[in-house]
DNA sequence: GTCTATACACCGATAGAC
DNA sequence: GTCTATCGGTGTATAGAC
């Protein structure tokens, strides 16, 4: 068989690599630990890709895409911008909750990748896609609760995703849920001072 | 000579251990880089730590008190409570302009103790300083404007303390000064709306 | 106490049998 | 295409000369 196997082989490698990312870190995802984890030999993983750094591009740049939909979904229609930006970051707040490590590894990932000039353009795409995904959202929380931004969208974007990070961070050291809320709170109150009530 | 070389050991150990994370990154920082840094030989790192994780240890504890000065300094007593506590945030972001590799030293720190149960606290502890420390600068920051907390300092302490994470993390992705200096007035406002005038 | 030399484990990557 | 066996290199840690 041609290609669509080594693609395969590829995809369950970049799943065995996010799980052993999560589950120990990135200083233990050793491509003899991704091998194990997906059930391969090492030599497997070299026909697959030409090295491991290959692998962790692959995998930063895939995962990205994959967690688009839990990070900020659907907005709940009811109430005011406040409470419409609440509601998403508190959905947030619980995909965190139900998988802490998959979150650690993200923040993992990025800090990996911007230890190398190569691989800090990776960093810079991944929140820029947060950020395009956060924009969307802000605008349509916007138009469902009848305000216009007064700061470009797209930059109050960046600071739902600064917000949605240091939630992450101080979340994942501390675990304090009472905290955290607070700050989603906080932070909706002040992204929704960004507009205009129409 | 019996014990203070051996303290001047390890602090030269530590300080250059502190170096090598910040230049190349925690990954990089090999008992082998850090004395090479330090200008020692190999085996005179075993004569002043066990192993390498002990050095690792000290160097997340010593780290955090020595920057406490540095991350919320004295606020300027004009304006009203978001002033000062912007204020106080943008210094911290001059800081953190002028020596991102520290703070992205820090961040990586924190993510390494996270990973192992037996560090796990001294993420924890190093939190609670932060923590500590802004609740001072808060309750000065209400004293100066003349205003009260409605929730308790100590909440409003970490709700300051995400937000500085968030605004470094994504700054030290993309490097946008506006963006960080927009979230920087956001989260002020944010912040000192958890605050009632008297 | 401080060095050089080295033990031993594990890393990424590859050769070569099948 | 897929395996086992192995290479060369580097990691932490230590032994032993001085």
């Amino acid at each position: 068989m041609s290609r669509i196997p080594a693609l395969e082989r590829r995809r369950a490698l970049v799943d065995a690599a996010l799980r052993v990312v999560s589950r120990h870190g990135i200083a233990q995802a050793t491509t003899r630990a991704i091998v194990a984890e997906a059930g391969m030999s090492l030599a497997s993983f070299h026909y697959a890709f030409a090295s491991r750094d290959e692998l962790i591009d692959e995998l930063i740049t895939t995962v990205v895409g994959r967690e688009q939909q839990a990070v900020l979904p659907e907005l709940v229609p009811d109430g005011d911008l406040a409470e419409v930006i609440e509601a998403g970051l508190l959905r947030y707040f619980e995909h965190l909750r139900s998988d802490p490590e998959h979150e650690q590894a993200m923040l993992e990932l990025t800090q990996y990748a911007l230890r190398s000039p190569e691989r800090h353009p990776l960093a810079v795409q991944q929140y820029a896609r947060y950020a395009e995904l956060a924009e969307r959202s802000l605008e349509r929380a916007a138009g469902l609760a009848g305000a216009d931004w007064r700061v470009p969208a797209a930059q109050v974007a960046r600071v739902l995703v600064a917000f949605t990070d240091g939630l992450t961070l101080t979340w994942l050291v501390d675990r304090d849920d009472d905290a955290a809320r607070l700050v989603a709170h906080a932070a909706a109150d002040a992204v929704s001072r960004l507009a205009d009530v129409r």
